[in-house]
DNA sequence: CACTTGACCTGTCCGC
DNA sequence: TGCGGACAGGTCAAGT
């Protein structure tokens, strides 16, 4: 399930490898990836060079020369694996040993080649994932990056007075709050248990009853572990790899997701799992008190 | 408008 | 062993 660290790792990667490249061929092997007019394909993408490549909540963004942009969501199963020329990337194998699998594979959507003998191949086994191709100056208009809230590194816009105020007047679930994208940008499942317990927030609270030192608890631990999944690589558990199709290992630093039936690392309860804003939700029931007549 | 639920997909796991 | 159903979880659409 990538999440904001997740792309952000892919971005890094692919960002010295792919600018200044030209696409030479795009291989289509999955219609509903590609959700803009096939007939543009040959028009505007091939042989265009990659001026840039970025990312905005969970859509990485590749400008073109030619005034347009691919835009690219992953999803829950989306991969994106890059193999360079002569199956080297980097100086790295291109597929640790927990891929393995030749590519392309059966969950193999969409398969660039670039004018330098590199590839790079979309994959996405449950198919929810999109690519787009936009005018770049209308980026900012897409249907869904039009609505979502700032970055949690935004300094200007993200702050705890912020997010109180998105908050305060909301009887939904914190949880929901979170993964609210119109909120903030890039938070998914995992990173919204991870925050929530290193704030001491139970998932069900309602988010108007959070006090403004909560908020402010919160609002620090959304930045702290969106900068820790990034600084190890994004997470990993079953279907996230970065661009050299290498796994991400923050999941080894995780503080209660996946991990009911285990200790909490702080406390020592046993972690426990529950049902919040229809996600599978993990929390530790001594850190995180649940609110008043909460049935886990 | 606020909030919840179902749909989109496919693979895995669990109980019978 | 096979089979049905729950589950995984990002976003949008439809429902209450």
């Amino acid at each position: 399930m990538p999440e904001l660290p997740e792309v952000e790792t892919i971005v890094r990667g692919l960002k010295p490898r792919l600018e200044g490249v030209k696409i030479s061929r795009l291989e289509v092997l999955e219609e509903r990836t590609i959700q803009f007019d096939r007939a543009l394909i040959t028009e505007i993408i091939t042989e265009q060079q990659i001026s840039s490549v970025w990312r905005r909540a969970k859509v990485m963004i590749w400008d073109l020369q030619s005034g347009y942009s691919l835009l690219f969501h992953l999803k829950m199963t989306g991969q994106i694996i890059y193999q360079g020329a002569d199956n080297f990337a980097g100086g790295h194998p291109t597929m640790s040993m927990a891929v393995g699998a030749k590519l392309p594979d059966n969950t193999t959507r969409t398969i660039f080649y670039f004018a330098d003998n590199s590839k790079l191949f979309f994959n996405d086994q449950r198919k929810f994932g999109w690519i787009k191709l936009l005018p770049t100056a209308e980026v900012h208009s897409d249907s869904f990056l039009k609505t979502v809230g700032p970055e949690h590194d935004d300094t200007q816009s993200f702050t705890p007075q912020y997010l109180w105020s998105k908050a305060r007047n909301r009887i939904t679930p914190i949880k929901a709050i979170l993964l609210d994208q119109t909120v903030v940008a890039g938070i998914g499942n995992i990173y919204a248990d991870e925050a929530l317990h290193l704030a001491k927030v139970h998932p069900a609270r309602k988010a108007s009853s959070l006090s403004k030192a909560e908020t402010a608890a919160l609002f620090n631990a959304i930045i702290t572990v969106l900068k820790l999944g990034i600084e190890h690589g994004g997470t990993s558990f079953s279907n996230f790899v970065n661009a050299d199709g290498e796994v991400g290992n923050y999941i080894k630093h995780a503080r209660v997701f996946r991990r009911e039936g285990q200790t909490c690392p702080v406390c020592g309860s046993v972690i426990l799992k529950t049902r919040v804003a229809g996600r599978g939700t993990h929390y530790c029931p001594a850190c995180q008190p649940p609110p008043r007549g909460f049935q886990a």
